[in-house]
DNA sequence: TATCATGGTCACCGAGTGGTGACAAGCTGG
DNA sequence: CCAGCTTGTCACCACTCGGTGACCATGATA
């Protein structure tokens, strides 16, 4: 071949990277992966001591999750004031930044059912932007004492990560049709009425 | 052996049971049920025709949803009246009750990354479960026509169902540690409070 | 030109998978 | 008693998996 070391790894985690978003973490082994980048599998034990490291090497490469700043965007452009405003906003560009990352939902996938090294690994990664969130939301406006804020968003998020994740393969959940974007404004207004009823409340 | 195929066919559908329970969907095959039932895997073939049949075999048979009754239990224990009563009531037994079915958290888990045809078929079980409950909602108090009810309960179920799913295998999400019945009382009171707000609300 | 590390190819291994054909053990009816 | 059906056992197939050792090809260096 090119006799290009860097090239060839690069090809190796470009290939697991292809692998994930088309078909999933499911066959996502050394064979499939030398086979879609072209190279001899030989090869991925000699640059990446096998497949853990592998998938570890290419986890550190990719982002996989968006900032919170790069959620957020142009924050003149939120028009948002209250904390349930901001609380919405950001549940609404999750949502939005989540549907265009079929790899990061194939990685969610993963975490919920394999206690990978791996896995773990990228659900730390999770895990501190979640709470990156939280504490956006509480320089915005501190959180009310008399309501549980992470808990809320905990479910809230929770929801919709279930839903984006579920509509993939089948295109209705408790009667809403996910198929047409109808579903998802449906679910978006129900997002926004919850927010802001339960959280800008004043009981 | 005991020379009785209906012995030997309810081994092997128990098989598939505990086989599922434990070690879940993956790893679920010809080979490992045989195995674990004892009995050659020859005979899975001649009395299901296959793993797939074998697997709608099993759907049929056993009860891995509640009926909605079966939820509410007694009614007049429930001491609920408002439409939010009633819906943090479902929610909550809802959620208590999954807990208590790993069998069928597992296949919670297999439809979100299988579009199998066994899957499909579980869905639709449970699809008519979901609906049964809105319509059990319905039925106490017709639902206000400027709160889209099936909305909000899809989120909050999908919510609740993917923290049921996740927290298995980590034990924390957003901050929050569910390896102690700590964790799922903050989420549930966050439901009641989100209930109640959300849906009993007269904005 | 000869040496030698580097990058790549190929053949192979053991184990496990789904799936099948041939055959033995046991019971039932004639 | 024997024929025939059912139930169960065993050996085998082709295939894929993760993983490894032996070898070839190239290019730089001495």
């Amino acid at each position: 071949m090119a006799r290009d070391k860097e090239e060839t790894k690069a090809r190796i985690l470009a290939a697991v990277g292809k692998l994930l978003a088309e078909a999933g973490f499911k066959g996502l082994g050394v064979n499939a992966i030398a086979r879609e980048a072209g190279v001899d599998k030989v090869l991925i034990y000699r640059y990446f001591e096998g497949l853990p490291l592998l998938l570890q090497c290419f986890a550190k490469e990719g982002d996989y999750w968006p900032t919170v700043d790069e959620l957020v965007g142009d924050e003149s452009v939120a028009k948002a004031e209250t904390l349930a405003d901001w609380m919405a906003y950001l549940l609404s560009r999750f949502s939005d930044n989540l549907q265009g990352r079929p790899m990061t939902q194939e990685i969610l996938r993963w975490e919920l059912l394999e206690g990978n090294a791996l896995t773990r690994e990228l659900a730390d990664v999770r895990d501190k932007f979640d709470l990156d969130s939280l504490k956006f939301l509480e320089e915005k406006q501190s959180f009310p004492p008399d309501k549980d804020i992470p808990a809320i968003s905990a479910v809230l998020v929770a929801g919709v990560v279930y839903l984006m994740l579920r509509t993939k393969s089948s295109s209705t959940f408790m009667g809403i049709d996910f198929s047409s974007p109808a579903g998802w404004q449906r679910i978006q207004a129900a997002l926004d009425s919850i927010v802001q009823l339960t959280v800008d409340g004043d009981n």
